[in-house]
DNA sequence: TCTGGGGTCCTAGGACCC
DNA sequence: TCTGGGGTCCTAGGACCC
């Protein structure tokens, strides 16, 4: 096919897709002009890289890299730890500049977007690469730091764009140009198009996204699923996947999960760990006024595998005791005796809003309006205080190994730990609370 | 891929009903 | 009592995303 020049006409619809540079550590240099031209790293409260900047990535720093890698082949690296209110204030600007010229505007994470230019070049008087290059130019300008961009006419061929040139690229992908850029990229480079389904692809000798995208379309229908062949149409040019610009009005579920280091084999440690995740979802839970009604407790073995049982509750809660007792009841079901664990974790669902009111005056709804109010105070203390100043008993084992690990960064003697923790915890009993000696 | 954390959507198959 | 057919709802699990 001949190259033609750009034409006006050349985009049925024009979607552009923009995605933030290094997001996490170019706010981090955007609030603290120190630290520009300097290689930061956020994710230090983890230990492990969650963003570099563009600095830090030439000097061979990759994400979830161990700080102390780092530290070898970067020593002037600045560690942060992750300021998601930071990086949130900053996306939300990130929107609101877009937004300025269109309202079809699909916030898809915290540092990508996808906006619909479709019809814009009259009133803009400017063809659809320019409106992009000057949508760019702002969100450079304003916020400080890079932005990299792609347009084309559907969401699947935008990120092929935006992916394209990094950073602060700009790519423009007409439909009649897709192949030239589809011949260069591997199956598993294009958006929603994983492991699975690309190693599937390769045995059937298909290898880059233009063999994929050039495979007749029975053969797509008979053999992926829906999304796939959503997809392949993308890929061919056609504009099928919308952008979803309403905001959200609440989500599906809530997930808590966390790793930690070494390994145990010890009931009451494991069952924890467990404990302080419910709590944290709950904490988040009632942050949105939500209440689940359903939830699923897993535990993750050394061997990376997964032993889960799924409950529910007697009515939608946000009260961690509650969720901490049921979990308890099921415990043994997923809990093998010698088994190594190196993570737990629960994920609440089947939300709804919370209406526990003071209206409800039998037994079990009175018991849960005072509960509510309990652990409406603990959030307000913990706001105040500090995280986990305030903690379930249920989770004294959790929280006094993490307190260690951050007061000396060695490890716990667990067995002695273990005992006082015991002792402690059927003493007070699961719906205690505790104080750690740093709150209060 | 020597592997962290938080989500969404789709589908096959079973349960249950008529 | 057995058999056929069809619909809906739910669940488990897979796959993918950032």
């Amino acid at each position: 096919m001949p190259d033609r020049p750009l034409s006006i006409n050349s985009f049925p619809r024009a979607i552009l897709h923009i995605d933030g540079d290094a997001f996490f550590a170019s706010c981090e240099q955007a609030r603290d002009p120190r630290l520009k031209g300097r290689p930061v790293i956020t994710g230090k409260e983890r230990g492990i890289a969650a963003s570099m900047s563009y600095e830090a990535k030439a000097r061979g720093v990759t994400r979830a890299m161990r700080l102390s890698e780092i530290k070898k082949i970067c020593p002037d690296a600045v560690f942060l730890p992750s300021d998601y209110e930071t990086y949130s204030l900053l996306s939300k600007r990130f929107y609101e500049i877009v937004r300025r010229y269109t309202s079809e505007v699909e916030e898809y994470s915290i540092d990508e977007c996808f906006a619909d230019i479709t019809g814009l070049r009259r009133p803009l008087r400017m063809n659809y690469p320019k409106i992009a290059v000057r949508i760019k130019a702002d969100l450079d300008r304003e916020l400080g730091f890079t932005f990299s961009a792609g347009l084309g006419p559907n969401k699947t061929i935008a990120k092929v764009g935006s992916k394209w040139k990094k950073p602060s690229g700009l790519t423009i992908i007409p439909g009649y140009h897709i192949h030239q850029y589809l011949a260069e990229r591997y199956t598993e480079d294009i958006w929603g198009i994983g492991p699975q389904t690309s190693a599937y692809l390769k045995k059937e000798k298909v290898n880059t996204a233009l063999d994929f995208a050039r495979k007749p379309e029975d053969w797509v229908r008979e053999k992926f699923p829906k999304p796939i062949q959503e997809t392949w149409r993308e890929l061919n040019g056609k504009f099928v996947l919308a952008l979803e610009t309403k905001e959200k009005e609440s989500q599906a579920s809530v997930q808590k999960v966390r790793t930690f280091t070494p390994p145990s084999k010890e009931k009451e440690f494991v069952f924890s760990q467990l404990s302080k995740n419910i709590e944290n979802a709950c904490i988040k839970l009632r942050r949105y006024n939500l209440a689940a009604s359903r939830g699923e407790f897993f535990l993750k073995k050394q061997n990376f595998r997964y032993a889960g049982i799924e409950a529910r509750f007697s009515r939608p809660t946000a009260i961690p005791s509650d969720i901490v007792g049921v979990a308890r009841t099921h415990f043994d079901e997923i809990f093998e005796p010698g088994t190594s664990y190196r993570a737990t974790g629960v994920t609440l669902f089947k939300l709804s809003e919370d209406k526990v009111k003071q209206m409800d005056l039998f037994g079990e709804a009175i018991r849960a309006v005072e509960l509510k109010r309990l652990f409406e105070g603990v959030d307000r203390v913990n706001g105040r205080f500090g995280k986990h100043s305030i903690f379930l008993g249920s989770s004294f084992l959790a929280n006094k190994f993490s307190q260690h690990l951050g007061a000396r960064g060695d490890l716990p003697k667990r067995k002695s730990l273990l005992a006082k923790g015991e002792t402690k915890r059927k003493r007070l009993g699961i719906p205690m609370l505790m104080a750690s000696q740093s709150g209060i």
